[in-house]
DNA sequence: TCCTTATTAATGGTCTGACATTATAATAGG
DNA sequence: CCTATTATAATGTCAGACCATTAATAAGGA
């Protein structure tokens, strides 16, 4: 009697996407190359066109193919954005009901040595579109405007790590922040004081990324995070444990 | 002449597939519960069921569901665990073609913060397992297992995160360990000197943490990553700047 | 000739219905 | 009561048709 392991039947359309998947990250198909249309592929691969589609459909979902409706429409190569990340750990945060303190947690951990790395390798072009938002910033503070205050608050945090040039740092930022904005419009959080405080953070640690101080700018980012989560813990128990607002 | 937008036609698939994200992530649908099958799906939301997979499979894609085969079977909701972040994060680092150095650098940012959670949160069976794939990194490097020891290297710094209670941490730093993983079988590399080197930097950070002293435990850790990335460095320069092993 | 408009074709999107495959539940037999 | 068989409920796959959308192309007029 021989004994044999439970085999595993992969899907027809799994088949089919790790093939493609494959070619793309190998760089077999690059970048804007049209893939067949779905009928063709259908014939080359031996499947029906379901299968087929449902294999682009997972690669859609990878953020590897875009596929476009109508003639000379069809499935074309992507690079993979940093928003297939954004959504998974949007999915993971609401998902598994993380906790918001471990949100902010994790961007006090990431921020300050992105700030370390944005003063050792910014660009003349990237100090410029980090004072661009702290304008953006100042005029929203000035008319009162708190969501905008909000949303160039964080824009100005996503350029700042911008300016790393790590594009890995920069989508998990960019990933964490969506959750943040969603979560900080608190009630008489961002208040006079608090937004000024913040202005003023942010023309130190700028100062530093200005003068390519890799040591003032992580420590400077990291007092001005460490200041955010505490206004954030001291306003959400003075709301009486209120949890921020439902995405 | 009325002037109106171009109308956005969403795809019935996508509608559907929200619409049960939303129920999912809503707390609505909550994990474990069974979803109609698809017949029914079809027949409730009026859709056929070829769309109804796809919806079915969208979700399938972002982790929140699971779908099982034969009698019984179905689709039921589950937790989106990190592994949907470790593979667009992978996905992401092999299609953007970043640069190997970028992924040192995000995980030198992440563990020194992280090793400072640790030691401010940790448990007794979270020291427990540190310890335990300590003594299992020494075997390794004793017997002079360099697979084995590479990955029980890369354990231990997961364990240590683990312990930091951070979800998303531990997320994001196995998502990057991942690729770490597969491009740190160097030649040369290992070496005894260096494992030697590791196992004491790995034993003080443990002590730290131990101790649950969080600036001991980041401050030691930063020097653990940074001598880390400086030999891989040196190895990668003296290898004749050879890329690591694709993946 | 050049611009505008109608036609046509290519392609993805959707539906229907059938059959295949699989894993469990129900049943029959010991 | 346990085991082997059968039935069944679900997903997986296929085939073919038709719809909807878009762009290329042809037709027509200034």
């Amino acid at each position: 009697m021989i004994d044999i392991t439970p085999v595993h039947v992969p899907k027809a359309a799994d088949v089919l996407a790790n093939i493609l998947r494959e070619k793309i990250l190998g760089g077999e198909l690059s970048e804007g190359v049209d893939l067949p249309n779905e009928r063709e592929l259908g014939i080359q691969s031996g499947l029906s066109r379901a299968s087929v589609r449902e294999a682009l459909r997972i690669l859609e979902g990878e953020g590897l193919i875009a596929t476009r409706l109508g003639r000379n429409g069809g499935s074309a190569v992507v690079r993979p954005s940093g928003a297939t990340i954004e959504r998974s750990v949007g999915i993971f945060i609401r998902g598994q009901r993380i906790r918001f303190e471990a949100v902010l947690e994790t961007r006090a951990a990431i921020e300050p040595p992105s700030a370390r790395f944005a003063a050792l390798h910014r660009t003349a072009a990237d100090m410029d579109e980090i004072q661009k938002s702290h304008v953006r910033l100042e005029q929203a503070s000035a008319a009162g405007d708190v969501p905008a205050y909000v949303r160039a608050n964080l824009d100005w945090h996503v350029q700042v790590v911008r300016a790393s040039h790590n594009e890995l740092l920069i989508a998990f930022i960019s990933a964490v922040s969506q959750s943040v904005y969603l979560a900080t419009d608190l009630e008489g959080f961002n208040s006079v004081t608090v937004r000024n405080a913040v202005i003023r953070a942010h023309q130190r640690v700028m100062d530093a990324i200005e003068a390519r101080d890799g040591d003032a700018a992580e420590r400077r980012m990291g007092r001005h995070v460490a200041a955010y989560i505490s206004d954030v813990r001291r306003t959400r128990n003075s709301t009486d444990g209120a949890t921020p607002k439902e995405t």
